[in-house]
RNA sequence: CGGGGUGUGGCACAGUUUGGUAGUGCGCUUGGUUCGGGACCAAGAGGCCGCUGGUUCAAGUCCAGUCACUCCGACCA
């Protein structure tokens, strides 16, 4: 049976204040520890293991599309930074300078890499001089630096764990067609890895990436009504290699300039789970990136037998799954609530009862229904639970974003159903000015998150200024 | 960057108003009893009171500065 009851006392409920059950997660679940450096945090062992779950099943999507790994440094010079415009109007106010080589300053300061376009430019100037030189798809697993003035753990660091794919084409259409199949790939990954429901779209022009023609992301709603960037991926023509020199002899022996991507999702993605699924006792993960998906508590283990029992579950299990066995001697009930903290799936309780009935108890983390399991099928049925929390932590997930989705034909409308019923996404139309987005934002709160791919006709004229409509666009509060 | 809050054993906090022997709970260690939703008893260990300077016979407490964390805004993955 679903219970409500609360059994960890000492989280701070999310109706209380969101922003600090959020903190108390991060900290109880023991995810992060913070240290002498603002806005750098340790990812301890239970998150980075996390991480590297994320980091296996995308990696392995990367390959399988032809993409290499490649390590680019993580220092970039000044000149090399400023040679596009755009770019480094965009992030020189947040970079780090080094200044200084031991005691000697240095010629030319250098910056930790917000971002490696420039480095991948310069580099793809050396080694692209043929289209048969061409395409590269490149991957790096780096973390980068951003002087951020606020941050929160997971979500806004100065220093994170990310992946930037970067990848050079011959033709404006190959490079677009990437743009889209990465943003694909994220948004695949996000509702099939994290259960968690994303909607697909093309940034404003305002919104866009420093340097790029267009940018897409993946927006998905928070537990507490506000939109969270999720992934990007960014077509950037050929202005980057004008920029840095970027050039190869066509097949018609012409010089002719590459087309660019780049696209990226990063530790802000622990973030996004934690804030979508987790509730009152904890974290909830989703079984595809949970560390252990499987905790085994022995019930009253110093009785004959029961530990026995237990490893013998564990032994079978460990074959299929990530399991933990754990014989420490807190209490079971203790061990309950530890493993609904750190959010893992599926708990398998065993103890003399069960023995003596051939069975396990089997309980969901996301709904705490509790399953009796015959043990001579453990494994499949402890597969199907795992389908079974994945598939309600997404319907979940899912339901909450639909019930904060307000499609709005006037800004007064806009502003009521927030007032009513919360933040959340406003589906309205937009004429397309910049103008009439900045005006959405000041009187309503809500900023442009994307313009859907999968447009919806809410009215013909544009929320703000009446004129005839171009898009509908998804508006949020953003972390 | 603007506005608030907080820094005291590993954690959560009290003590600061009114200066005078550094406390409580949890956790930790050891031993014992427990064990189907955060068990209990007993005995222990553990603190440059964020940092720097000042006032004072005396500073966790008063003053100045500084750093960090955190929350709410603006900006950003």
């Amino acid at each position: 049976m679903a219970q409500d009851k609360k059994f960890v006392e000492d989280i701070t409920p999310m109706d209380v204040d969101f922003a600090q059950w959020y903190t108390d997660i991060v900290k109880k679940a023991e995810l992060v520890e913070y240290t002498s450096v603002k806005g750098c945090l340790v990812i301890r062992p239970y998150a980075y293991a996390i991480w590297e779950n994320i980091q296996k099943i995308l990696d392995k999507r990367f390959k399988e599309l032809g993409h290499e790994n490649v390590c680019m440094p993580m220092f970039i010079p000044e000149s090399l930074l400023n040679k596009e415009k755009d770019h480094v109007e965009g992030f020189a106010p947040e970079v780090a300078w080094v200044t200084h080589g031991g005691n000697e300053p240095l010629e030319e300061r250098l910056c930790v890499r917000p971002t490696s376009e420039t480095l991948f430019c310069e580099h793809y100037a050396n080694i692209v001089h043929s289209y048969r030189d061409l395409p590269k798809l490149y991957n790096q697993w780096v973390s980068v630096v951003r002087w951020e003035k606020t941050t929160r753990p997971f979500l806004r660091t100065r220093e994170f764990l990310w992946q930037e794919g970067h990848t050079i084409h011959a033709t404006a259409e190959e490079a677009i067609k990437e743009t889209e199949q990465m943003l694909n790939v994220y948004a695949d990954f996000c509702e099939q890895a994290l259960a968690m429901p994303v909607i697909k779209g093309k940034k404003t022009e305002s919104d866009k990436f420093a340097g790029a023609v267009s940018t897409y992301a993946i927006e998905a709603l928070m537990h507490d009504g506000k939109a969270l960037q999720a992934g990007t991926s960014h077509y950037f023509g050929d202005g980057f290699a004008k920029a840095f020199g970027i050039n190869y002899t066509d097949k018609e022996n012409k010089r002719v300039f590459p087309h660019q991507t780049s696209w990226g999702v990063t530790t802000r993605l622990i973030g996004a789970v934690i804030m979508t699924h987790g509730d009152d006792s904890g974290l909830a993960l989703p079984p595809a990136i949970a560390p252990v998906q499987v905790v085994i508590v022995p019930v009253a283990q110093h009785k004959e037998g029961v530990l026995e029992k237990a490893n013998e579950l564990y032994t079978r299990l460990s074959k299929l799954y990530r399991v933990k066995l754990d014989s420490s001697d807190n209490s079971p009930g203790w061990k309950f609530a530890e493993y609904e903290m750190k959010g893992v799936p599926l708990r398998i309780e065993i103890g003399p009862r069960d023995i003596e009935n051939g069975v396990c108890v089997a309980v969901t983390r996301h709904n705490r229904e509790k399953t009796i399991v015959a043990l001579d099928e453990l494994e499949s049925k402890v597969g199907e639970l795992l389908t079974a929390v994945h598939d309600g932590l997404y319907a979940k997930a899912l339901a909450n974003r639909e019930k904060h989705t307000y499609r709005c034909k006037t800004m007064d409308e806009i502003k009521e159903r927030l007032e009513k019923d919360g933040d959340g996404f406003v589906m309205a139309m937009w004429c397309g000015e910049e103008e009439c987005e900045d005006k959405v934002k000041e009187v309503t709160g809500v900023g442009s998150r994307c313009i859907p791919f999968e447009q919806e006709n809410i009215s013909d004229v544009c929320v703000c200024c009446g004129k005839k409509a171009k898009h509908s666009v998804c508006w949020g509060k953003a972390y």
